[in-house]
DNA sequence: AACATCAATCAATATATCTTGATTTGTTAA
DNA sequence: TTAACAAATCAAGATATATTGATTGATGTT
């Protein structure tokens, strides 16, 4: 129960909606481009980002100063199912930010 | 998106996913039946129950005094799969109460 | 009609979550 | 070592959601 209500309550939140459609879309991204691309202070993004990994979404690695943020490749059938949906919903979701790409 | 946070919305609750599975098990079942299940006091219940029913989950139909909430027939691929998962998970769910069943 | 029963809604309070700005930690470059 | 940059964490206020008890609405019974 505690896991399922993990998931759902990070899906509850149109910022980490938008962020999961991102990241499949335009795959690895720091924080510092998504700063960038979605015009939101880094402590807002740092936070969604942590609450979207501790549900099992996201992984992190750490290159030099950047952390980059990517979908986890072995996602289970609940979180994936969620991850498709989101996928299929007409929304829209800023372009990543040309800069901030190394 | 409105729709998607809508359905994870009413997936967030721990009252909410033991009442799907507690509808999923035992079928349709009215208010004070819940009641006595469940061990809420009434608003609380209707309140839930109304979440369910508004993200597509539930439908309701009156009989007499009693109003009986069931599963929806026709769930799409999200309900139904987030359903699913909420059938597998290991959590208790209260017996339905023998005298208000009629 | 008067009353009892079941359910929905409302108001108030409690609890949880989100956002922001500031601080702290970690890394790189000068 | 100092300075600059990227990200994580913290504290405070704002917003949203949950719970309770009371009220209202609807149905059935006497």
């Amino acid at each position: 129960m505690e896991e399922f209500l993990h998931i759902t309550g990070a899906l509850y939140d149109e910022t980490r909606v938008k962020l999961l459609k991102f990241l499949w879309h335009f795959g690895p991204s720091c924080v510092c481009e998504l700063q960038d691309s979605f015009g939101m202070i880094q402590s807002r993004l740092s936070r969604h980002l942590k609450i979207l990994k501790d549900a099992g979404f996201l992984e992190s690695k750490r290159v030099g100063r950047w952390t980059y943020y990517a979908l986890k490749q072995e996602l289970d059938g609940y979180r994936l199912c969620a991850l498709e949906r989101i996928n299929q919903l007409p929304i829209q979701i800023p372009q990543p930010s040309k800069e901030c790409r190394r």
